[in-house]
RNA sequence: GUGGUUGUAGCUCAGUUGGUUAGAGCACUGGAUUGUGAUUCCAGGGGUCGCCGGUUCAAAUCCGGUCAGCCACCCCA
């Protein structure tokens, strides 16, 4: 038999309903928040692609040309899609601008821990607002993402950086352009390195100050308050954008500490976020002990939409994919789950019972109940076992006796206390038993 | 793209130094039970041992290749 594709998933009830229950969770608190959902093709021009992130990037997609002769690609993220569609319509939109997209998104790379080739992300964005009360806004929001399946800070937190701290730093240390661009790339990597390779590196990107200079840069790595980070910023401090920009990291923690979201917060300019659009903020979420890979990441990217051909719009936004999620929900025993049993099992004693039954069945459905009776008539005990096999919290026995003097038994399953219910008030009766009505 | 590791029923696994028709538990199906469902008892279906090739009188077992899973590197939007 053919199997499915490597890095592709397929979702069996169990799993299907786990990734519903997640996906309502976040379409929740997305609205809670005040973002619109928004969707777009899966499928795009693999230029929508090239065009933001470099030709290399193709390597990275399942792309092919269409019988129409077009060169197409599976998206690998929403970024791209939601930006055109933005820039389309940033005239007439109402700033600022706050959407969200809950999608499939397809990446050609070998699979592993925590990474597939097909999986689903919630995407978020907040476009027209270059305040940082915009970037509190989403980092709060990500912190109640991860409160909202019973996550606290023990569990996560959330590593947040600031690339314009950076370009300062490295423009005081004569650093710029493409140069900077290189040594954030360098950063970024540092964690995953020994200190000899990353020094290497830098000699071969700043020459001989590399020694000095990773000293620097690994005092700024190592601040985890804003006192520390001054200090380690050094001569950078005589820039006066320097000391208006921890005004705003000052800003920053205040609106977090408001929201009450603080205790989530690390400051750790070790985030760098590999490329090159992110403007300001910056911010991946880790499980605590870090092991794992990144939760979710985002940041400002303040000249994209424009570098795609819209209007000059600050953004700011992040991802979250279900695969590393799933994970860490699995392991810290938090999975939810949807309810897959039936509220009631609908037993009949003999074919004159089963008609009235039947007719009931489609009655309470209707009415919104999830209920289930033995599509092949069979035995009483038969159908009680498949009752119980079913899960159903209520048997409901259609007797001869009972209907006779116009009553319904009611059976609750786990408990096995029986009783009776006046046939003509069966729904309104059942209506009243709490939490079994899926409205 | 590179490397490590694993592949026997739907699931978890057993299978002796290569030796008859490849097993167990769970799950599934049917029955014992024609008005009361745990458990129980009986019966049943289901595997060309991932696939292809090689060695051998003989391969689930040894060898090679390949595919897939897992893990790591690369990359990480």
């Amino acid at each position: 038999m053919t199997q499915s594709l490597p890095g592709f998933r397929e979702f069996y009830p169990p799993e299907c309903a786990v990734k519903r229950a997640i996906f309502q969770k976040w379409q929740q608190t997305m609205l809670a928040y005040g973002f619109a959902e928004v969707e777009a093709p899966i499928l795009e021009p693999l230029e929508l692609f090239t065009d933001k992130s470099g030709p290399e990037i193709a390597e990275q997609l399942f792309h092919f040309v269409d019988k129409g002769g077009r060169a197409v690609a599976l998206r690998p993220e929403f970024t791209p899609s939601v930006v055109r569609m933005v820039a389309a319509r940033a005239q007439g939109l109402r700033k600022p601008i706050k959407w969200f997209n809950i999608g499939e998104q397809f990446r050609f790379e070998r699979p592993q821990k925590g990474r597939l080739r097909s999986f689903y992300q919630l995407n978020v964005d907040c476009f027209g607002l270059a305040d940082f009360s915009a970037d509190a806004e989403l980092i709060a929001l990500l912190i109640q993402l991860f409160r909202v399946f019973g996550l606290t800070q023990a569990d996560v937190h959330i590593r947040l950086s600031d690339r314009n701290l950076w370009f300062f730093f490295l423009e005081s240390c004569g650093i710029t352009g493409q140069a900077a661009l290189d040594v954030l790339a360098l950063i970024d990597k540092m964690e995953r390195e020994d200190r000899a390779k990353s020094l290497e590196k830098f000699q071969k990107c700043v020459g001989d100050n590399a020694s000095v200079l990773l000293t620097q840069i690994e005092a700024l790595i190592a601040a985890r308050d804003l006192p520390s980070l001054k200090i380690a910023l050094g001569g950078a401090l005589s820039n006066p954008a320097v000391a208006q920009r921890l005004a705003e990291w000052e800003g920053l923690l205040d609106t977090l500490d408001a929201m009450g979201v603080l205790p989530f917060i690390q400051i750790d300019l070790g985030i760098v976020r590999g490329l090159a659009y992110y403007t300001g903020f910056v911010f991946e979420a880790f499980e605590v002990s870090g092991r794992s890979r990144a939760l979710a990441g985002g940041g400002r990217y303040d000249t994209l939409v424009e570098k795609l051909g819209g209007p000059a719009l600050p953004a700011v936004g992040f991802a979250i994919g279900d695969v590393v999620l799933t994970d860490l929900l699995t392991e810290k025993n938090l999975l939810p789950t949807c309810n897959m049993t039936p509220d009631f099992y609908v037993v009949s004693s003999g074919p004159a019972e089963r008609r009235i039954a039947l007719g009931d069945v489609q009655i309470l459905r209707a009415a919104g109940f999830w209920v289930e009776y033995a599509l092949v008539d069979t035995g009483f005990s038969k159908q009680l076992k498949l009752a119980d096999q079913a899960g159903a919290r209520h048997a409901l026995i259609y007797g001869e006796s009972e209907l006779a003097q116009g009553l319904v038994k009611l059976r609750h399953l786990g408990t096995r206390v029986e009783s009776d219910v006046p046939h003509a008030q069966l729904k309104e009766t059942l209506s009243t038993l709490s939490s079994s009505h899926h409205a």
